[in-house]
DNA sequence: AGCCTGACAGATA
DNA sequence: GTATCTGCCAGGC
């Protein structure tokens, strides 16, 4: 179990995605600088509830396998840009955002 | 300690 | 394009 820092700290960074932006569980990890990748994985099963889970997607701009279309679904609604023409994965060159402040 | 699991990632065939 | 393997981090048994 990470603590409730590095839940807090996850979910917050997550709430800061923009729509049309995502961010893949990797780039979380780094972006945190502490755990990695399936840490976060972790906390957004458990906590992810809270926050836009939908723009937290894997490095190769697929969602998570266990609510792939959901997640399509809501991202293509915000603009989120996706690879043509199968359009079942996010273009990654343009969606990745780089938890850039304001 | 040893082995298994997971909303993962990168390399390789 | 898919399938597999290995590495990764933290935790459970």
């Amino acid at each position: 179990m990470p603590s409730e820092e590095y839940v807090e700290r996850v979910l917050s960074v997550v709430e800061r995605i923009p729509p049309g932006s995502v961010m893949a569980y990797g780039d979380i990890a780094e972006y945190l600088g502490f755990g990695g990748p399936r840490q976060v994985g972790w906390v957004m099963s458990h906590y992810g509830g809270g926050v836009p889970w939908w723009r937290v997607v894997r490095a190769d701009g697929r969602p998570a396998d266990c609510h792939a279309g959901e997640a399509i679904r809501r991202l293509r609604s915000e603009g989120t840009p996706f690879r043509e023409p199968a359009g079942d994965r996010i273009d990654m060159s343009r969606a990745r955002w780089d938890c850039q402040p304001d």
